[in-house]
DNA sequence: ATCTGTCCCGGGAACGGTACCGAAATTTTT
DNA sequence: AAAAATTTCGGTACCGTTCCCGGGACAGAT
């Protein structure tokens, strides 16, 4: 059985003295004779107290939690975000309570009501593929809760975002694609209310407006993330008419899977079709050919909307940060022709 | 500003009852009339009432919440026995706490101590590579806190266990490429004072000596799962006199990789050497050849070390189970020679 | 000797719930 | 009609902290 866990009490008993003079010694406080934070503290480690959290927890009204919602950890971009977010958090001695929406807006709700009920200093968020709506995170702020949008963020609200350039880089690979000779890019691209959908979407269109492309309309295909549509629209792409010379996918996974169709109907890439991944996974190095992708820094997208959010807590202020975080193109032998 | 939260008081004052009576009401209980107890659940709904799970926790001395320590959110293993232990966890009424040792021992030791002091009920934990010790979990056991291990694990600790069959697998994987006509089988062996590692040696050398394939140790190479090894170790193996004609890896990834630096070499796969991975990663589906692997059932360890959790918290009792997972061995083209 | 100031310290009220115990009101039993 | 049982509720202690407030001791200043 657990010898109950001694408490401030028990030391202020043994010693002789109060509560609060315990309390202080053990806080550091200033008013506190060195010599009696000397027996206090000596007392508390050989009795190997610790302090009950859950009370200063209440007495405080605070936490030390943030709270994190991510579509999946299985995704490989939000477990690096991850990363990133416990860094900087225990690094400031929070803990972190990480949520998975499994991409509906159903559990990020749920995950949402759960945090605040936990009453979490903090939410980091990135919303589901779903997520078309704000009334629920608006509820959040209202409350006076710090909240920051990372990646996938809902620019309406008036909270601070980190994200990416995603139309920078969506333009870049797509002008790289043009510039190794592809008159027919396809594009696969996320689902329509994501903000970060239309900007990729948008880049590309630009490119190929910038660089004097066609813009057809066949070539640009849906996806919403979700496993077995690759063979699908993959087929719908090279069943047509005029097929594609270039293959600007939604993710490295996709990119693989679609590559591994063309080899099996004898198509040579980067030849035949130049292809351009996402998310620089470490697989890219070890295909035939290597995959050229676009290196999203997840880790540090974590980490800094993390200090953001640290600091909007700390400075009880409701600021609204935005930050943007640049990607990097990672050109290889599938995209390469010269 | 926010309005500051209503409490239990509040209700109580407007309704002219007592706080008591409130609390009964809002948790069904039955020293309650249903009149007064329709009255003050609406008057709740009303105000928007969210009870304060601090003060409940301070009182209950119970959190409703499970610590959870893995090595890596990166490492697709454990995210996928996160999932099930979210779901399991969720199910109930539990949060989740994840924290990560990043392989560390150091930081494992952190991680459990944050978590006992966030006084989490319950505490699942997969061991990092580093950990050849259990001091500090004993510390938690003798504190009368429920742990239960998966997968990683520590056989020594009278605690409950979940696990899989490595040392069955790795006979059928080993025995599989000796079927397929391999003699020298190259063994990517992992840190030997963990568990797992050693049961998967061991399963790889009897199934060497039941088949009366001499065992050769240079065939065995270490590897601490870091990066960057693999290259060196291929080399040492392929640079030897007799070379591998079969390989067992330590996970997918590695595989890819080792199978990519042979192709440059020239080799054919599975004509020169048969190829067996391990984890099953979406990957294997999608690169020539397919790569042969072993499912390790992630989402079900997790779960089932959570279900096997929650029974002993709810129980109260400190038994010691232990739950063997099954893995299944899928073979594919890298290692199929006829 | 009185006053002011500094240094320590203790008492006690919070924080927001839960649960035990007893009592009042109402119903049932004898 | 009295006694017993049941239903419903209020009072209060408690969980373990933190922090405000006030007070005693002791020094130096007036």
């Amino acid at each position: 059985m657990s010898k109950s866990d001694s408490t401030i009490r028990d030391i202020a008993r043994m010693l002789g003295v109060s509560k609060s003079t315990v309390s202080r010694a053990l806080n550091n406080h200033y008013d506190v004779s060195q010599e009696t934070a000397r027996k206090v503290k000596e007392l508390a480690l050989k009795m190997d107290y610790q302090p009950n959290i859950l009370a200063r927890q209440l007495k405080l009204q605070r936490t030390n939690t943030l709270g994190v919602i991510i579509p999946e950890t299985i995704n490989r971009f939000f477990a690096k975000a991850v990363g990133g977010i416990q860094e900087v958090a225990n690094g400031a001695g929070y803990n972190v309570m990480i949520c998975q929406s499994n991409e509906t807006l159903t559990l990020e709700q749920n995950n949402l009501q759960t945090l605040m009920s936990s009453k979490v200093d903090g939410l980091l968020v990135s919303v589901s593929r779903q997520t078309d709506r704000s009334d629920h995170f608006q509820y959040a702020i209202n409350k006076d809760i710090p909240l920051v949008f990372f990646d996938r963020i809902l620019e309406e609200l008036a909270v601070s975002q980190v994200y990416s350039d995603n139309f920078d880089i969506s333009f870049q690979g797509t002008e790289h694609l043009i510039q190794q000779g592809c008159k027919r890019i396809a594009f696969v691209a996320g689902p329509s209310h994501l903000f970060n959908s239309r900007n990729r979407l948008n880049g590309y269109l630009e490119a190929l407006k910038a660089n004097n492309v066609p813009v057809v309309e066949s070539l640009i295909v849906q996806s919403n993330y979700q496993a077995g549509h690759v063979q699908q629209y993959t087929r719908y792409l090279f069943d047509a008419e005029e097929k594609p010379d270039g293959i600007f996918a939604i993710n490295d996974i996709s990119a693989l899977e679609m590559m591994h169709i063309l080899k099996m109907q004898g198509l040579q890439i980067p030849r035949d079709v130049a292809v351009l991944g996402f998310n620089n996974e470490v697989i890219c190095d070890f295909v035939e050919p290597t995959l050229s992708s676009i290196e999203h820094p997840a880790f540090d997208m974590g980490a800094a909307a993390t200090r953001i959010l640290l600091k909007q807590i700390s400075s009880k202020e409701i600021t609204q940060q935005k930050e943007l975080i640049k990607s990097r193109l990672v050109i290889r032998e599938s995209s390469r022709r010269y």
